[in-house]
DNA sequence: AAACGCCGCAACCGCCGAGGT
DNA sequence: AACCTCGGCGGTTGCGGCGTT
């Protein structure tokens, strides 16, 4: 069924408000109250929808609405409320008292993502982006067996974003797991992670290989001499997790040959350079490495009942424990000056994004269902 | 100083679900 | 059940301000 426009286009002003239209508007609401915006505007004796009414008074005359730029708690809780929740607006300005969803919206797109995009984490997936790496160093340093940490740190980045969207707990488990190799704690790996990367599932492998297909790079590999077909990735599984280490390709039950000077481009034999484009998304601590303890297999899933809402999200995203801010509070800037200072931003967000590994669940964020 | 391009944000648009008749 | 209104939501647009050349 068709539906009437909210209201008759014609003879109605649109673009922005004028102060005066402002005015009739706040009296108006503040006599009569908000609400039956359809009637609101003739009443009012004002020349607009009843929609425009009703957005500009919930986006900008009401007036418990919060001017000024988004403090870093205010970007933590965004940031971490999306990686939660999506782009469900409305919801995460529920939890920011006086922000409106289309200024959360605005600020999200407008700084938050672009971001998130130049630090290499994608804004929808708030993992690191698959499109940034090296991915012939992602395999040719594995299949070459050099520096096996890195590679393998890679390729968890590669399966963590490449299957992002639709995350299998499992599959997190993996690169959680894979990624206590940027630490060289491969102690702990071995001890701590054994079961886990143990119960790599069906799904996980289904997974598996078409993330490596789906990349270009990755094609001309499989198409010419690199198979890593079903069977292999199951036993490089195992080995993976029996040898904590990384093992060499030719130790495969289908013995893979290769051309190295194919695969493995001579910008690459070193892989750190892959690596450090993810300084944020690897452990921050090294001293005293958090591996972190993944709850059971529904790794933080929420209820399935909840339709509409991505419940996958990534560990990398709201198990942290923000940090406190170094930026105080900026009230007083006006509200068209949010953009004093991108490096401070970057470097509150890039803090912020160092500590996302880290693993600790905060206390009083974690309860799923306080946002739904 | 003028032209140009970029960016941020207010506002609009189309769609949806809930609820009333 | 069908139709309609209303409020709300997310995506998108376009304008004005600002910086750069």
């Amino acid at each position: 069924m068709g539906r009437a426009p909210c209201c008759d286009k014609n003879g109605l002003k649109k673009g922005p408000w004028t102060s005066e239209e402002d005015v009739i508007l706040v009296n108006y609401i503040q006599e009569h109250g908000p609400g039956n915006w359809r009637n609101l505007p003739k009443n009012a004796g004002l020349q607009r929808c009843g929609k425009s009414c009703r957005l500009r008074w919930t986006n900008y005359l009401r007036p418990d609405i919060k001017r000024g730029r988004f403090s870093f708690e205010e970007e933590e809780t965004i940031i971490q409320l999306h990686s939660i929740l999506g782009n469900k607006w409305s919801a995460i300005a529920a939890r920011l008292p006086g922000r409106t969803d289309n200024e959360i919206k605005n600020y999200w797109n407008t700084h938050i993502r672009k971001r998130l995009l130049r630090m290499g984490i994608d804004p929808v997936t708030h993992t690191p982006r698959l499109d940034l790496l090296d991915l012939s160093s992602i395999l040719g340093s594995y299949v070459s067996n050099i520096n096996p940490a890195a590679a393998l740190l890679n390729l968890s980045n590669l399966l963590g974003t490449q299957q992002a969207i639709n995350v299998n707990p499992e599959l997190l488990r993996l690169v959680t797991t894979l990624s206590s190799f940027k630490q060289g704690n491969t102690q702990l790996f071995s001890q701590n992670n054994q079961n886990q990367l143990c119960n790599v599932s069906q799904d996980l492998q289904n997974q598996l290989v078409p993330s490596l297909q789906s990349n270009p790079q990755f094609q001309n590999l499989f198409q010419d001499d690199f198979s890593p077909d079903m069977e292999n990735l199951k036993q490089l599984m195992q080995m993976i997790n029996t040898e904590g280490n990384l093992p060499n390709m030719s130790n495969l039950s289908s013995p893979v040959s290769y051309s190295q000077e194919n695969i493995v481009p001579n910008s690459i034999l070193g892989t750190e350079t892959a690596v450090s484009n993810f300084p944020s998304y690897v452990p921050s601590s090294t001293s005293n490495p958090t591996v972190p303890e993944l709850p059971g297999n529904s790794f933080f899933q929420l209820p399935l009942n909840n339709n509409n809402v991505n419940h996958d999200f990534g560990f990398d995203s709201v198990l942290s424990t923000p940090h406190s801010s170094p930026t105080p509070l900026n009230s007083s800037g006006t509200y068209n000056n949010i953009n004093s200072s991108s490096t401070e931003d970057e470097r509150d967000l890039e803090s912020y994004c160092s500590n996302l590994l880290k693993f600790e669940i905060p206390d009083s964020t974690l309860d799923i269902n306080d946002y739904m």
